[in-house]
DNA sequence: TAATGAACTGAAAACGTTTACGTGTGGAGG
DNA sequence: CCTCCACACGTAAACGTTTTCAGTTCATTA
């Protein structure tokens, strides 16, 4: 038994008041008596009326819809930011659209689009990267745009929440040299992304204060690539601590240097950088840079409602402050 | 400089036609003359009009949104599937609207007054556990639901998109007694998923066919809640296979094997579910169920596509094919 | 007791589309 | 040359709300 929309109308009707004080009751309960308020309030639970959200954003020229810009819903970072964007979404009453970011075939002009046509009242972008067209775009759209774990370009040209990843980067290889680590050695992605770049920049400031020299290998993200590239690699190269840029790639690394005959964390220290499950199942588990992903996601969220109600933001780019954890793959 | 929301009748006028013909042309542009069409066409590339989603939605009684019903993103199974969802949707013209399922302080009729209010075209269901009173309310909703990766009480009551982990488990058990292990432990989830009964359920048929007794371990999903529980329960029992009912819990076990001195594969072999990162992460790699959950999701909004169109279902349950990869921690 | 205004409610316009229906045009068939 | 019909397009009603404005009620005050 299918159940047919119950309208306003028949709410107004079966309580004997106009569709304006059904409405009232719903938005601005304190504006009604409290005599119908209850009466209406009882006939809507009887009918199980629910507004038509469509047609209360059509009127009302609010969606009370959010956009999240997403990349790749399968990767640690975003999953457990969108964990928390969907907790206090839900809390402050909005709804969260999804809108995959380019792919092969789809054009960032295409999302940007969509975005617009959906009458979203924020948008949350949580792609990895951000290009100077999507920039353009932010800068026309008239609903707030906050920025998640994106390090742009020009500073405070949009809300941002982010990690000092720069600094994180710094700290975990100024602790390896600081226990007499000389070859320390990156491992990136191939691709750029913003944040590994920084990581980057990090590690770079480290060494240079040292006088020591940088070992970078660039990779795909992609474990079962890596081994062999990895392997390759270090066989050529002796290394005394590994930073990978993210968990995974840490991992990878850790398992090459033992399958080589190393001892980790003896003769080769390892970090990652995410603190996902992935660190806590390798063996000995690893040591990693801990990003409070769900946190960001709910700053973030929280940043747009603020920009949504048109309240004033008290930063304009926030950043969420990480930990390290030591664990087994280093020295404590 | 903002861009101030052009609508319809900008168009309409700019073009010299009625509001009419321009949602003709963009709905059913056969029905409109070539030169109208191309001259409102190439007003409304000027302008950058894009129609009113919600506008749209409420005058078509179509919001052209699917909904997607989901406990958690950071779940692998749950966030290769929405990668898939989200590939068919955009390619069919829907646009994805999130419902988290009920977490602790969220009763499971939420969800559903929700979706009914946000006037979705249709429902994807991912969450893991479906209650009498979830089923009592898809039957009422006017939409189409599919139900995915979720094994139903009483069959065909829905259309569900699924493996048959049943079967998969009963497999690998059988491999396992095949190569002479006798005590084959289950490493199963403490809270009860569908989805995991199966996979019990295939185990203890194997094992009953071949006389060998059930050694079961209930334990949390959490790999740092699992190795103290594992290690303890490892030390009392002795076993020489491990089926894991998830990759991680697996990896957390033979991770355990391993630190108590045992070796994998020779003296105990270990299979996980679902071949997520981890199983490749793994020391040495773990030998797992190929759960395809991308296609999963492509199949379930494939589905949900024919539902919405009301077209004929070709088949009411499809039982999407898994695989099994063969890596180090087990003898071919 | 009348005047005042606060509290409450209703009528109707608006939101930006889709779509049923009606009208006008031009070409084919007789 | 007239009739008819297909085609192209316009008019206006709907979709289900919110919200402005005006009207009603009722207690309070002079």
């Amino acid at each position: 038994m299918k159940k047919s929309k119950v309208t306003i109308y028949e709410v107004a009707g079966k309580a004997n008041v106009s569709l304006a004080t059904v409405s009232r009751v719903l938005n601005y309960p304190e504006k009604v008596k409290t005599a119908t308020r209850d009466r209406v309030m009882s006939v809507i639970n009887e009918l199980g009326y629910r507004p038509n959200a469509i047609a209360r954003g059509l009127a009302s020229r609010k969606s009370t819809f959010i956009g999240i810009v997403v990349p790749d819903f399968s990767r640690a970072s975003v999953a457990e930011a969108v964990n928390g964007i969907a907790l206090l979404a839900n809390q402050y009453g909005y709804q969260i659209l999804v809108f995959p970011a380019e792919g092969e075939d789809r054009s960032s002009k295409d999302v940007w689009a969509d975005v617009v046509a959906s009458q979203v009242d924020g948008v949350l972008y949580l792609n990895d990267l951000v290009t100077d067209k999507d920039v353009e775009y932010m800068k026309t759209m008239s609903v707030p745009i906050v920025i998640v774990n994106v390090l742009l370009e020009e500073e405070n040209s949009m809300p941002t929440v982010n990690i000092d990843y720069e600094r994180a980067a710094y700290e975990i290889t100024k602790k390896l040299i600081a226990r007499g680590r000389k070859q320390i050695m990156l491992a990136q992605t191939r691709r750029q992304y913003s944040m590994n770049n920084a990581k980057e920049m990090g590690y770079l400031r480290a060494l240079k204060e040292a006088g020591l020299n940088p070992i970078i290998l660039r990779t795909s993200g992609k474990p079962h690539v890596n081994y062999p590239v990895v392997t390759d690699f270090l066989r050529k190269t002796k290394v005394d601590a590994i930073i990978g840029v993210r968990d995974s790639i840490a991992v990878a690394c850790l398992n090459v240097v033992i399958e080589l005959g190393q001892s980790v964390p003896n003769e080769v220290e390892v970090y990652g950088f995410q603190n996902t499950r992935t660190a806590l199942l390798s063996r000995p588990q690893l040591s990693t840079i801990d990003v409070p992903t769900f946190e960001i996601g709910k700053q973030s969220m929280e940043m747009l409602s603020i920009l949504m109600n048109e309240e004033p933001l008290e930063q304009h780019a926030v950043i969420v402050p990480y930990g390290i954890v030591e664990r087994g793959s280093t020295k404590q």
